[in-house]
DNA sequence: CTGAAAGCGCTTACAG
DNA sequence: CTGAAAGCGCTTACAG
């Protein structure tokens, strides 16, 4: 192409220059240089780019198949990011991560074929997965999760604070007896909401009944039936609102009404909060403004590999809609 | 990379012969080779193998804004598509195509940048648009969707007997009074919905009323009020599942029971489906047989560009749930 | 302000 | 069976 560009009697350096506006060239040419392109229909080589300065403008977003398909939330996400790497002239490669290859340690194609420059890995991955990124030979962060490993850089929501003022809420609410939804082994997010569900209730010297932890999900990610406590709890703390939604249907086939009997509160804020019937009072995820970042450190991180940006929060808000009532007895402080 | 495979004492282009495995290297040679490159932790540059025969062996996914979002049945087919461009080598970036691009017709800088071989559009787009990409210099093809010009491309499911099969099957269930909800204007699959409902309508002599035919959206594609008909139907046919579950959820409003009152169907097996209460009868599109056949046929056009596929129908099946009963006092016939 | 030269890492004929 | 040469389309020093 940029021979053709030559015919106008300058090299293809000077093309190159004008095309890019960079410095050398005089106004005049650069304009006739660019008019001719356009003419001419030139398209940019962004491969030889790349072969020159060694970089794909390719940004890996790797999703472990467990949390596509059913749960849009991280495919949602992705869009997200898809945007703002666009915005900063990258390009994102989605990447499904198969549970063959998470057990069996096989890094993607695209890790191995240079398609990358770097890594998002959205959505919590097994330990020695995490090794065998960590020795290989390019930049990663975590996406809304993070590990005990403080050298990985991670981006993460305020799950503990978001789920600290959410029962905080309830508790304002007049609710005394609350029951947390969720495994609290299976995902760091879960844990942290646990957390800060937890945080508040031993603030406000309330009892944590053994029963009132109701595991969400095997360790694998499967759903598993939930088993209501025999003291019913007034309010319900559900760790993602899929499962807050999958709740509320199993507390009204049992006759319960919500809010009337019982509340129940998810976090995400995603489609399941307002699919539920009432609405769901939820969290929500800061999805912009994570995207936003992730993308930014990834890019910076590339540049220089040794930039860190160790974990950071990014905060959420209470959205409020039906799904919570103050108890008619509020309760005697 | 490759000198330093040639520290072992041979050429780069027996190097490049053996990780290939072409002919004209030995056996012995090709092993040792590999083992190196495994053991030196070598990554094969797709770039320059880019460079060399002028392929990204990326594809251009295009979504329109207005179809991502909210709406996630095209996310979750940007999902297949990727795991099976993945397979093919090849790989899928997603770009959502915004409003304002769209208008003002601007093609994506994927494509000024030569950034993909080809380009999936996943959505309807505007007349205009397709005119742009025609004029543009890259192969490309539709998916879910299809334009008058038969020249171009077009991969989509079977709405015309999908929707026709539907229907006959309320029929023999009894229904004589049956409303097509869909706006039948705004895009070629809801057209052909309609049409598909219609052909059935007309083959068992049915009347087809005007206000049995409920806009569900406007041009833009923004969702409206449902106006019920005075004279109530037995049965509605939605052109799609969120459309049903909207209808769903004002009929419930209204004081209509499902399926007693009234049957409701749906389109696209989607998360809808499975959340309306009750469950919808639906038809399923199948997105992975539609996947398929789409990265076959871009494949096959990026490597010749005069290569057709005309228009590719992949039959759906319908999905039998909760949301259609017989009529009480069946249709005499 | 302009351009000749070199190089990014591969592969494809072609010659031995 | 093996390798020297050329080239894909850019950009980066460097020299004029």
């Amino acid at each position: 192409m940029r021979d053709i560009a030559n015919k106008i009697g300058v090299s293809s350096v000077t093309v190159s220059k004008a095309l890019n506006d960079k410095d050398g060239v005089s106004e005049e040419l650069k304009d006739k240089i660019k008019q001719l392109a356009a003419d001419m229909g030139y398209r940019f080589n962004s491969v030889a780019r790349s072969m020159k300065d060694g970089l794909s403008y390719n940004i890996g977003v790797v999703i472990p198949e467990r949390f596509a398909g059913a749960n849009q939330f991280y495919l949602h996400f992705y869009e997200h990011l898809s945007k703002v790497l666009d915005n900063h002239k990258y390009y994102g490669i989605l990447q499904i991560l198969n549970v063959y290859d998470e057990e069996q340690l096989v890094l993607p194609r695209i890790y191995h074929e240079k398609k990358v420059d770097g890594f998002i890995i959205l959505g919590q991955i097994s330990k020695p997965y995490m090794e065998l990124l960590q020795q290989a030979d390019v930049p990663f962060l975590f996406l809304d999760f993070y590990t005990d490993d403080v050298d990985i850089d991670a981006i993460i929501s305020d799950n503990f604070y978001g789920m600290y003022e959410m029962t905080n809420y309830l508790i304002k609410q007049g609710h005394d007896k609350i029951a947390f939804v969720g495994n609290i082994y299976s995902t760091s997010s879960i844990q942290d909401r646990f957390l800060g569900y937890y945080k508040s209730i031993l603030e406000h010297h309330l009892q944590l009944q053994e029963d009132y932890v109701i595991p969400d999900r095997d360790r694998r990610g499967t759903f598993v039936d939930l088993q209501l406590p025999k003291d019913m709890p007034t309010a319900f703390v559900c760790n993602c609102d899929r499962v807050a939604y999958i709740l509320s249907n199993k507390l009204k086939e049992h006759g319960y009404r919500i809010p009337e009997d019982c509340s129940v509160v998810g976090f995400d804020n995603d489609i399941y909060s307002t699919i539920a019937d009432p609405q769901l009072t939820t969290v929500e995820v800061n999805v912009e403004e994570m995207s936003q970042a992730a993308v930014k450190s990834i890019i910076e991180k590339v540049k220089n590999p040794k930039h860190t940006i160790g974990r950071l929060m990014v905060k959420g808000r209470i959205i409020h809609r039906q799904s919570v009532s103050a108890v008619k007895q509020p309760h005697s402080l």
